[in-house]
DNA sequence: ACAAAAGTGTTCCATCTACACCCATGG
DNA sequence: CCATGGGTGTAGATGGAACACTTTTGT
């Protein structure tokens, strides 16, 4: 970052910034829920070309005065119509960069793409232009605009492989949770069944990870023996990890 | 990525993208090695303001008709001084994406920074412009130009975090070396020592992370009885994986 | 002979796995 | 009264930590 334009290789000697082929800078968002058991991603329709009608992930341009942080913020609030103060809290993960010079045919588009981590939300009534958003289970999302379909992949894996060993699933879950809550997010977001007392003992067991509500109110999923109620600790990291089922050795 | 500039919210409809201020991008380099029994990494002098006469991650413009990370192999090549065909094939390790508007009070200028491991080499005989680069331990590389120490803090995590669970850390070794000398990346890179049987069971234990030399060679450190030699194996990813002596519950 | 590093073996203990079993609720 | 999910208990397997011990070199 901040390189003196003569510095280095990149440009000759005296260069001047503004005779260069303009970079334009966007954002992506993959922005996830588990509905309905099962995830699902936030897709838009596109309205011009290229890939006109195709869906696509959400995104836009940063602007001149805010970071790609900021812009993944403002964008998720158009398409999700969420409140300010709440788009300013819940976590965005930056995945990578992506910078092929043909990825676009009509000029050079550098792209910052973020995960983002919602519960379940009433369908997106976007505000204003957003109104062709829509929830999509994850493997129905294809085919895709551009490489957006790379671009899911990458943040389902970085989703997946975080779960492992931070706090980042309470993400998924409303204020308050039970544990079988808790559980459906792992087994929904990994495709994989996990045994619920061991689940339990496990997520217990790291400090900070949950806190119990202190009033006995218990609420079900649907039927079977009421729950009790967690809120997020004040934990980020997992010690010792929930690893998933992978990697059995036969 | 790939935004029709009137898609969405973040530019005007029929918007002109040439007319928008111009981001530069540009890539920035922790390049790593273990020296000495030292972690280290490749700094360069600042020949121009702002921070003239700075250490500095080496980096520079990337161009229009290459990616970030063709720009990230083309400046590595040019600070060290290695053949095209090394870059080539060493790992380069996307970091992430430092965007804030104000990084560099002359422009807007968006950083892809990129990590780099490399075998202890010669001091850098770098060709042309980059007499200027040197290696430095790394808890000496402070204080740099910008936000490069951030840079090199967050790539020192993300090796240390990827030495866990890939075989990356013979990416710091030549084609042949002692499992000795492995287990020094990994305790340099980490700060740590290990226990050499447990640590040498382990990476055995790891189908494909090494493969023996099949000539009976050996070769020794400095005193001490020789070594078999071994080369880096076909594996990527370590299962289980070799988590670093943190988190101990006392 | 001694130091230093390679390499082998073994014991102890934390944790994970897998189930058996009881509890509370809705149909 | 039975299906369903919450919650507790426990025995066996697994794998890492710690450390004793032998081997092979340089000085």
């Amino acid at each position: 970052m901040t390189h003196q334009p003569s510095e280095h290789t990149g440009a000759p000697p005296g260069y001047d910034p503004r005779a260069f082929p303009p970079f334009a800078v966007t954002v992506d968002l993959a922005v996830l829920t588990v509905r309905a058991a099962r995830l699902q991603v936030l897709l838009v329709r596109r309205g011009e070309d290229p890939h006109r009608g195709a869906w696509a992930l959400p995104g836009g341009f940063v602007r001149p005065d805010e970071s790609a942080g900021a812009a993944a913020r403002r964008e998720l609030a158009e398409e999700t119509g969420l409140s300010d103060s709440t788009v300013r809290h819940l976590h965005l993960e930056q995945l990578r960069t992506y910078s092929e010079p043909d990825r676009d045919p009509r000029m050079r588009v550098v792209s910052v793409a973020y995960a983002a981590l919602l519960p379940d939300l009433p369908e997106p009534r976007g505000g204003g232009d957003a109104a062709h958003a829509r929830w999509t289970p994850r493997e129905h999302a294809a085919p895709l605009a551009f490489d957006h379909e790379r671009i899911l992949a990458d943040a389902h894996e970085r989703v997946s492989a975080k779960l492992e060993y931070t706090c980042l699933a309470t993400g998924f879950c409303p204020a308050e949770f039970t544990l079988g809550e808790l559980r459906q997010v792992y087994e929904t977001v990994w495709g994989v069944p996990l045994d619920p007392p061991n689940f339990r003992r496990k997520v217990l067991a790291t400090p900070g990870f949950v806190e119990a509500v202190e009033g006995p109110p218990r609420r079900t999923g649907g039927r079977g023996k009421p729950a009790a109620l967690y809120r997020a600790g004040p934990a980020s990291v997992l010690h010792p990890p929930l690893l998933r089922p992978e990697g059995r050795r036969p």
